[in-house]
RNA sequence: AGAAAGGUGUCUGAGUGGUCGAAAGAGCUACCUUGGAAAGGUAGUGUACUGGCAACGGUACCGAGGGUUCGAAUCCCUUCCUUUCUGCCA
């Protein structure tokens, strides 16, 4: 969310930053939030006010009372029911502004960072980093889905039958190179430096809408009705929301965490070629870092996620590429992101296995997440996370990309941790 | 799930209708003391919104939300959470 303040100040940065993402009604907008801004404060002066004298009269009541000037009292009651009243009525007004300016707020997303370039769509976004070689596997090479079924690995079909499409069960090797990755993954992040956590898969309202999920997602989560919790959709909201409502010292920074969870996805209307095997799911499984930023050191902390996102790629050796987002393809809340995908041989097409974002302090102004800055002053932190990383979609290119003709060969990093160097 | 007790500032903890943004201690910060440190001394030390160029003010906040009252941390209601006991259970 952003903050008055700054809407107030820097109109047209805005604007500007608003009309790269082609956010429509942007200026209408804008100017709502200014006119709800300046109602909810001319009304605050005015209630302060009535309390300040009606606290006032209170004082001097209590004295009458003490010296028993009952008389004198009671014609000064008669004065605050009166302030009473009118303090009722702005305090009532005042929280409908504050609701409206609420509102208005909370469907405004981030301003994207200088370097994102103004964009519609996913087609807009810029190349800005490849590695890795594509493998020829000739004619012969199969879509994962098939591979999986070959092998006996995953079986969409079981997971159908015990919760529903998207829900895919992995047996054998299959399940055990998913728990490789997490480990693998888990290892290369804690070297890295970031503390790993576990953490809870569900979470109330306030986390959600902290991170930013509610009330822009509210559709795209699992709910849990009775108890009015949320299943996660990334690990990024119970690990941010670690930090909700803390006061920091600078000396703290840099905050840095590593989890590993399900997610829980309904990507309602989703269908076709697409969403085919593991490109979608409802369920799947990520390891998550989590940064907590000095405004000043937050852009140098997503190059270091990136450069350590890049390492883990490499060591899987899969060719894969990095994408700024554009204006339009940048989530609500982030200022900044890099998309990596995988390529995948078999299927021709790119996969997304990570994200790497700084919020900047839009999720900050909703957490509540600040620090003492030099001047003794509170400021909001910078936050920002990336997937290191989404494991359906890796898993997808290790077995397209890897596959032989005597079967899938596991990467080498992977070894150790599978305890087998073939799928067959 | 049932019963009881309780939720106060960074922490411990006092406060049962007015002078309480809140005692006291600890912690933290600055200074004094010291060759340096410890100990000791002095002072300062919540957050948000808001007015003002500033100096300096106003309002709100004692888990959250309502209510009673001229006035609530203190009384009442609702709700969440914690602890203990009972129940259930990996």
């Amino acid at each position: 969310m952003l903050q008055v303040q700054f809407i107030r100040d820097n109109k047209e940065t805005v604007l500007e930053g608003l009309a790269k993402r082609n956010f429509v009604n942007a200026e209408i907008i804008v100017e709502q939030v200014l006119t709800a801004d300046e109602d909810r404060r001319k009304t605050q002066v005015e209630l302060d006010d009535t309390l300040a004298e009606s606290n006032k009269l209170s004082k001097e009541i209590g004295g009458f009372f003490k010296s028993g000037e009952i008389q004198k009292a009671n014609l000064l009651k008669e004065k605050t029911s009166q302030l009473k009243e009118k303090s009722k009525e702005l305090g009532e007004r005042l929280n409908n502004f504050s609701e409206a300016l609420q509102t208005l707020l909370y469907s405004i997303p981030n301003i994207p960072h200088s370097s994102v370039k103004a964009g519609k769509s996913d087609e807009d976004n810029e190349n800005i980093f490849s590695e890795g070689t594509i493998p020829d596997l000739g004619e012969n090479a199969l879509p994962h889905w098939e591979l999986a079924k070959k092998f006996d690995i995953i079986d969409f079909e079981l997971g159908n039958k015990i919760a529903g499409a998207g829900f895919p069960v992995y047996k054998g090797k299959g399940a055990r190179i998913q728990r490789a990755l997490i480990n693998y993954f888990l290892d290369k992040n804690t070297k890295a430096g970031y503390t790993e956590v576990q953490v809870p898969h569900l979470v109330n309202p306030d986390s959600a809408t902290a991170t930013g999920q509610l009330p822009d997602k509210d559709g795209q989560m699992y709910h849990a009705k009775i108890d009015d919790l949320y299943l996660i959709p990334t690990a990024e909201i119970p690990i941010t929301n670690m930090y909700r409502g803390n006061l920091l010292k600078e000396s703290e920074f840099p905050i840095t965490a590593t989890g590993y969870t399900p997610c829980f996805r309904r990507e309602a209307g989703s269908y076709g070629a697409h969403v085919r095997g593991l490109n979608r799911l409802h369920q799947f499984d990520k390891v998550e870092i989590v940064r907590i930023e000095h405004p000043d050191n937050s852009y140098q902390a997503l190059n270091e996620m990136v450069e350590h996102i890049k390492d883990i790629l490499r060591e899987l050796k899969l060719p894969y590429r990095i994408l700024r987002l554009c204006g339009g393809d940048t989530g609500f809340t982030a200022a900044l992101t890099f998309d990596f995908e995988v390529f995948s041989t078999a299927q021709d097409r790119w996969l997304e296995i990570s994200s790497a974002s700084n919020f900047e302090t839009f999720q900050a102004n909703r957490l509540k997440l600040r620090f003492k800055n030099k001047e003794g002053k509170s400021e909001f932190a910078h936050t920002l996370n990336g997937s290191s990383l989404a494991l359906p979609r890796v898993l997808a290119g290790i077995l397209e990309n890897y596959q032989t003709e005597d079967g899938i060969k596991v990467p080498d990093v992977l070894v150790p941790y599978c305890g087998f160097d073939m799928i067959n």
